[in-house]
DNA sequence: AGCACGCCGACT
DNA sequence: GTCGGCGTGCTC
């Protein structure tokens, strides 16, 4: 047999695979790519993957060790998606093994089987006293006459009590109800229950809704979709808040599935709500699988399982379900395409968008992307030509668009940062039975704590920042690094009692309206009040009560929930998404601002919008309310064209931090210089690309977070080829760098945030 | 990322 | 004399 190696992608961030020595007698041909083997790698056993074999190394053999075991007959990871894998870990500049961290479930990373997942599910047995004619002879006796007699103990019999009620459930399920495996067993051998092979798809409602009735516009947009069937086609369906997107989806992708096909369907993080779920589930009668952060290891494996296997023909996920194995994948819908929570901000920056777009190209399907506010990137495809544009100006049914309007407090007395008309018109919806939605983006009850004999202002230690005062429970918060600590009774400087709140956060806001409109009941929706998805849906529930309600919460409450009964919208303060830094600030203020507005006058009465800004000629979001989102995008993109930046240019940054300022500094500062020569040396060959434009080493917006001083460059190119070929010997160059001791550095493609 | 090796300060 | 601090280098 000729001399080989087995190739494999190993969970380090080292940009390289490594060659292993095959056991003794194995055939070459049966390492296929995709397939998972055991590994010593250094002095740890790692679960590693096949991505090849060959005949030559460069490693001498002295070095080169024996795989250990092989985890899979057939590969986890088809083709396509080591293709995938291979393009996410180059455009990305990560490791391989990094990009296959995500790719694959975290119980079969560690080395778990597939069947293994599958077996963790009970289901009742034909019970023999339904028929009572026949006797099967592996029957306990005691059984035919009286089943429940044979079970010992009031665990067995409860546990009986769960399977009569309900003939399957999963064993995570069982034990967190507080019975036990031995208990399982004991039924399972009384012939009572048995384990499945597999997970059964959870049933669908009976209640199948017909389709609502398009009007023109929707109409049209869907034909134009399934024109596009079975070939790689962008759309961007640009559509108003309230214009009935969702339908065109579902009419579209019921297209897709009567071919046959799968269909995925990515949902910004806050936007995977039961009511999203139903809304698919009540309308299509073919397993739903989900994927979002709120399964644990074994579920996500299922759901993975049950996509691979096509036994489900819809995922509904978040960011990451993008890389769920789909074999008869025919249409991808990303909904909110604009949302920032598709791009992951840790480890592998990807995102979810970008990388779907690729997918879709790869498996020659159609994708939609779907917002009311677009990103300009995606917005600036559409205008080109390269996405197909679909648009939707009005509202489905007979609902009306808010009216917007900017109200100036300049100069103004505000009583709790309202002015007297914004409360005068809250009072008239609230009489009338209404609910209004007060938005403010700021949590906790007061965003300084300060003195007022010396000017104190509680800090954080560890962060450039004011400590955020909240009230129950009773603490100082920093927003940046979760410090908290006591609120002092008086002020550490100069020790006079005359520490006080400033600025108002939720909590107050919702203090503050209480005393306002004594007998309105109001609910909060922030980080605090909603920490987990119970306390969430208890708000909710409390929202959906008939009657007049205040709501009062941040960007949480305008995404994703639609509330009927609000009809009047109050944003406390535009202003500080005016002035960003960052080059998006704008663009994001207004989706903000469009996506809060989008939450009034859903139903038969029209809403209203009021938002508080002491800029109230401020042009540009005098063009958003006068002229719509659309119209203040278009001027976005001028002035995005004029300065060369996204998605006029391509932009990476490379972020660097460390306990000592100067360290992360000179970093960057090596950086540059390598990039300026890198640069200059590529101009010199004939096939001229565009320059590099070099912004920087500069300090964060926050300079110091969590104790860590920050410092960034960005890199900006007219051509996206011209800026990656720089990327891969500066990232080896960083690596080469000695002596940054305690520094962390990491490179950003398409960042989203630039502060 | 881990993990080991190696070279300097404070302990039984 | 050792225990252990983390700086440095390597992983097929």
């Amino acid at each position: 047999m000729p001399f080989y190696v087995v190739q494999v992608a190993v969970p380090v961030p080292l940009r390289r695979c490594f060659d292993y020595l095959p056991p003794a007698g194995e055939q070459e041909d049966t390492w296929k790519p995709g397939q998972r083997v055991r590994v010593n790698f250094g002095q740890q056993l790692l679960t590693a993957i096949v991505v090849g074999t060959a005949h030559t190394t460069d490693v001498p053999t002295g070095k080169l060790k024996p795989l250990l075991e092989r985890l899979d007959d057939e590969p986890l990871l088809d083709a396509s998606q080591l293709t995938l894998g291979r393009w996410l870990a180059r455009y990305y500049h990560h490791s391989p093994g990094d990009v296959l961290e995500l790719m694959i479930p975290a119980l079969l990373r560690r080395g778990g089987s597939l069947q293994e997942a599958q077996e963790q599910s009970w289901a009742i047995l034909p019970q023999i006293d339904s028929e009572p004619q026949t006797s099967e002879p592996q029957t306990n006796p005691e059984l035919l006459s009286k089943p429940k007699t044979a079970l010992r103990g009031k665990q067995q019999q409860a546990l009986w009590q769960c399977f009569q009620q309900q003939p399957v459930w999963t064993h995570a399920k069982l034990t967190a109800q507080g019975f036990t495996l031995a208990q399982l067993r004991r039924l399972a051998e009384l012939g009572l229950i048995e384990t499945l092979q597999r997970l059964p798809i959870p049933a669908i409602a009976p209640l199948r809704r017909d389709d609502l009735p398009l009007n023109e516009e929707q109409h049209k947009a869907l034909m134009q979709l399934n024109q596009q069937l079975g070939r790689f086609q962008p759309s961007l369906l640009e559509g108003i808040t309230g214009s009935g997107k969702t339908e065109v989806y579902l009419q579209h992708l019921k297209q897709v599935l009567q071919r046959g096909q799968q269909v995925l369907v990515l949902v910004p993080e806050i936007g995977l709500t039961p009511q999203t779920v139903q809304r698919f589930r009540e309308r299509v009668d073919v397993p739903v699988a989900l994927m979002h952060s709120g399964l644990n290891d074994r579920e996500r494996l299922q759901a993975w399982c049950q996509c691979r296997d096509g036994s489900a023909r819809i995922l509904i996920g978040t960011r990451s379900a993008v890389f769920t194995p789909l074999p008869d994948l025919g249409l991808i819908i990303l909904d909110e395409e604009h949302d920032g929570s598709f791009k992951q901000q840790d480890s592998v920056r990807y995102s979810a968008r970008d990388f779907a777009m690729v997918r879709a190209k790869q498996a020659k399907i159609p994708i939609v992307l779907g917002s009311a506010t677009p990103s300009l990137e995606s917005l600036h495809n559409a205008l080109t030509g390269r996405y197909l544009h679909l648009k939707l100006t009005q509202r489905a049914g007979n609902a009306k668009p808010p009216g917007m309007k900017l109200h100036s407090i300049l100069h103004q007395p505000l009583t709790f940062g309202l002015a007297q008309p914004v409360i005068a018109k809250m009072q008239q919806h609230l009489d009338a039975n209404r609910q209004v939605l007060v938005f403010i983006n700021r949590r906790g009850y007061a965003p300084l704590m300060a003195c007022q004999e010396c000017g104190w202002l509680a800090e954080c230690r560890r962060c450039d920042a004011r400590l955020t005062l909240h009230q129950s429970p009773l603490h100082l918060h920093c927003h940046h690094c979760d410090f908290q600590q006591a609120v002092p009774g008086f002020c550490p400087n100069c020790h006079s009692d005359k520490i006080r709140a400033l600025g108002q956060g939720t909590e107050r806001l919702q203090d503050e309206l209480s005393m306002l409109f004594p007998h309105v009941p109001s609910t909060r929706v922030d980080r605090d009040t909603a920490r987990n998805k119970q306390a969430f849906d208890g708000l909710l529930q409390d929202i959906h009560a008939p009657g007049k309600r205040l709501l009062i919460g941040t960007q949480m409450l305008a995404k994703g929930h639609h509330f009927p009964a609000v009809t009047m919208v109050v944003i406390v303060d535009a202003d500080a998404g005016l002035f960003s830094a960052d080059f998006r600030g704008m663009e994001h203020t207004a989706q903000l601002i469009l996506q809060v507005a989008g939450r009034a006058g859903r139903a038969e009465h029209p809403g209203e919008v009021w938002i508080q800004t002491l800029y109230a000629d401020h042009p540009q979001l005098n063009l958003l309310i006068d002229n719509g989102y659309h119209a203040l995008a278009l001027a976005l993109l001028q002035e995005r064209q004029q300065q060369q930046l996204p998605p006029y240019s391509h932009m990476a940054m490379l972020r660097a931090e460390s306990p000592q300022r100067h360290l992360a500094e000179q970093l960057l500062q090596l950086a540059r210089q390598f990039l300026q020569q890198q640069s200059a040396q590529c101009r010199n060959q004939p096939d001229q690309l565009s320059p590099l434009v070099l912004v920087g080493p500069f300090p964060a917006i926050m300079e110091r977070r969590a104790g860590r001083f920050r410092q960034q460059l960005q890199l900006f190119s007219g051509e996206r080829t011209g800026l990656h070929s720089v990327l891969d010997p500066l990232v080896d160059f960083l690596h080469q760098q000695k002596g940054f001791h305690q520094v962390r550095w990491h490179l950003d493609i398409d960042p989203q945030d630039t502060l």
